[in-house]
DNA sequence: GCTTGACTTAGAGCACACTCTAAGATGTAA
DNA sequence: TTACATCTTAGAGTGTGCTCTAAGTCAAGC
């Protein structure tokens, strides 16, 4: 079989993605991803373009966006490419988040190693008093 | 009187720092903020080190950093310089989990800009067929 | 003096994103 | 065939971090 057709279990995908089989229903209950085939039994049969879809869905998670935006881009994608430019404009806000984002980290990380450095030396100097 | 001892309500520390009183009580109850000096009646009396305390627990918020986990350092700064070596521990903890946190985002960035920039070009093409 | 508004507390409620349970159907191995 | 694992659904429960409510106290302005 075409390893681009092979169909996949709930197990198998949960395996592939990091996510419970839990999860994977829940998402598609929410419409984060399509209703998925049933062969021959009432069981999901997910393929690898599912996978793919879910591993990117990953992504958008992992950048901060909310179920809500999922959802919506989520649906943009079913209907087509008609909503491309609406898929662009949600991808150009995430970009500006996730840019100001990792700027406010970097931020962040300038004070926590100040703070580092500076009660490592107060250590040092605790240190040497005691000795 | 000296700025520095300016005593302050909790609706200054409020709008200084961004919270709501609530969240501020809260804040108070939890143990992230210590026990708030009252003043003349049973209002609390903020002083600037406060804010500032605050001001450093929203940084340690923003990088991710669960409220158990500020509830330990906070702990910490209580007991004195002793714990001086275990909180640095955790903000060299907290300093990795922020680097490899922008690095991921970072990649994912890379993708969104991908996905972008294909996209646009689908929806310019697309334009021109129109026309 | 009275109203208005801000303060106090303990505790209930909420939004988000899962995570699990219960009860039943079905496939697989011995 | 029997046992057991895995699947299905609807819906309940959980953890995190707030956010708000209720009921009461207090202080300042009209």
């Amino acid at each position: 079989m075409d390893i681009q057709n092979k169909k996949l279990t709930i197990q198998e995908v949960a395996k592939a993605t990091g996510l419970t089989p839990h999860t994977l229903r829940y998402y598609e209950r929410i419409g984060l991803i399509h209703p998925i085939n049933r062969e021959e039994n009432t069981r999901r049969c997910y393929t690898m373009d599912d996978v793919g879809w879910i591993e990117f869905l990953l992504k958008l998670r992992a950048t901060g966006m909310s179920i809500k935006d999922m959802q919506r881009y989520a649906e943009l994608q079913r209907q087509g490419d008609e909503t491309l430019p609406e898929r662009v404009e949600m991808l150009k806000s995430l970009r500006d988040k996730v840019e100001s984002h990792i700027e406010e980290m970097n931020e962040h990380l300038k004070l926590i190693h100040y703070k580092i450095d500076y009660y490592s030396k107060v250590v040092e100097e605790r240190e040497l008093v005691k000795v």
